[in-house]
DNA sequence: CCCCTAAACATAACATGTTATATATCAAGT
DNA sequence: ACTTGATATATAACATGTTATGTTTAGGGG
C-alpha cells in the first residue's frame, strides 16, 4: 500500500480498519482449508464450531450461539447440509423446531480438523497477534504488516510443517 | 450473549470475531449518522476520506487507496454519485481514465462532518478502545463488552453532547 | 498504418450478510 | 374446539463485497 487513507485516519476508520483486517483473515484461512481439500468456508466454520462444542441444537439457539441472524444461520446449514455434513431433525414435541445435528460424515471431518488443523491454525493465529504493542491500532497495523509480509494461509502452512508429529496444542 | 462459541475458540475463531465486530461498529456508526441526517454510509466513507485527504483521483488510484476491489469502487462511487456528492470527469490524454472528485456539495457535507462528526466519532472510538489490555483477544472481548453495554451510536451521540460548544479534537 | 498487448473501467455472476415478511405450529383463554 | 397472539423457521428483497470477463483506449513493434 502507497498510502493508506484508512491507516491516516486512525480510530475514525476503526470500523473500516477491523472490517478490511478481517475479511482479509477469512479469505486467507479459508485458502489454508481449500490446500488441503477440506471442503468448508471460513463463512461454516462458527456453525460447525457450536455444533462440535455444545451439541445438536435448533436454529435460533445457534443464532444465538454464532451471533449472526436467523437467515444466515438457516442459508450456512443449507450448505452443510449440501456437503452432507449436518442434517436437521423434527424435534419431539415441537413441530416448529428442526434440531441441526452433525452427521457421521461431519463429525468425522471435524475430528480430523479439530487434530490435523486448528492447533495449527490456532498457533498461527496466536503468533500473528504476538507482539509488543498494547494499543489497539498499533496492532491491527501490525497484523496488517504481518499478513502483507506472509498471509495467513502460509503462516498455517509454517505451523503444519513445523509441529508434524508433534503433539496437538 | 449466553454462550459465545466464538469466544470460547480463542485465537482460532480470530477472523470470525473480528468480522463480527467490525461489522457491528459499522452498523452502528451507520446509526448515528442516520440519527443527524446525514446521508452517507459506513461503507461510503473510506472512498470520501481518501477524495478529502488525496484530492481527486482515477479509479485505479482509489482502489489503491482504500483497499477494496475496482468493482466495488465503481459502485461506491456510483451511489456518491447519485447523491450529488460526487462526479467523474475525463482526464486530458487519457480517455481510458476517468477522474473522481467531490463536487462543491460533497467538498461541503465533508468539511460539515469534519467540523460536526468526525471528532466526536474518533473520541468515541478512541474511548471504546481505552482500556488496560494488552492481548488482542482482550480487547476484542472488551469492546464486545463495551458495545453490548452501550452501542457506538450512543457513544458517538454522548461524545456530541459532550464536547458541544468545545473546539474540535 | 495496423496489430497486438496491456491498462482502465464497466458489467456480470456469485457469495453472503442484513431486515422484513410469510408460513406453520404452539399455547392460552373463552 | 376456536380464535388469538407468540414462536420457529423459511423465504424475499436488498446491500455490498468478491472474482471473472467484456469493452474501450493506449502504446509499441512490424
Amino acid at each position: 500500500m502507497a498510502r493508506d487513507v484508512l491507516a491516516e485516519m486512525g480510530y475514525l476508520a476503526l470500523g473500516s480498519r477491523l472490517k478490511r483486517l478481517a475479511e482479509r483473515m477469512q479469505a486467507d484461512a479459508t485458502k489454508a482449508f481449500v490446500d488441503r481439500g477440506i471442503p468448508v468456508q471460513a463463512t461454516h466454520f462458527p456453525l460447525l464450531a457450536a455444533l462440535t462444542t455444545y451439541g445438536p441444537m435448533s436454529v435460533t439457539e445457534a443464532v444465538e450461539a454464532v451471533g449472526i441472524s436467523q437467515p444466515a444461520v438457516t442459508r450456512i446449514h443449507n450448505s452443510l447440509q449440501a456437503l452432507g455434513l449436518t442434517c436437521a431433525v423434527p424435534v419431539k414435541g415441537d413441530n416448529r423446531q428442526r434440531q441441526i445435528r452433525l452427521t457421521a460424515k461431519g463429525e468425522a471431518l471435524i475430528a480430523g480438523m479439530k487434530h490435523d488443523m486448528w492447533p495449527h491454525v490456532r498457533r498461527a493465529a496466536q503468533a500473528l497477534c504476538d507482539g509488543p504493542d498494547t494499543d489497539i491500532l498499533s496492532q491491527i497495523t501490525r497484523l496488517e504488516d504481518s499478513l502483507q509480509a506472509r498471509p495467513l494461509h502460509l503462516r498455517i502452512q509454517d505451523e503444519i510443517a513445523a509441529t508434524s508429529g508433534l503433539p496437538p496444542l
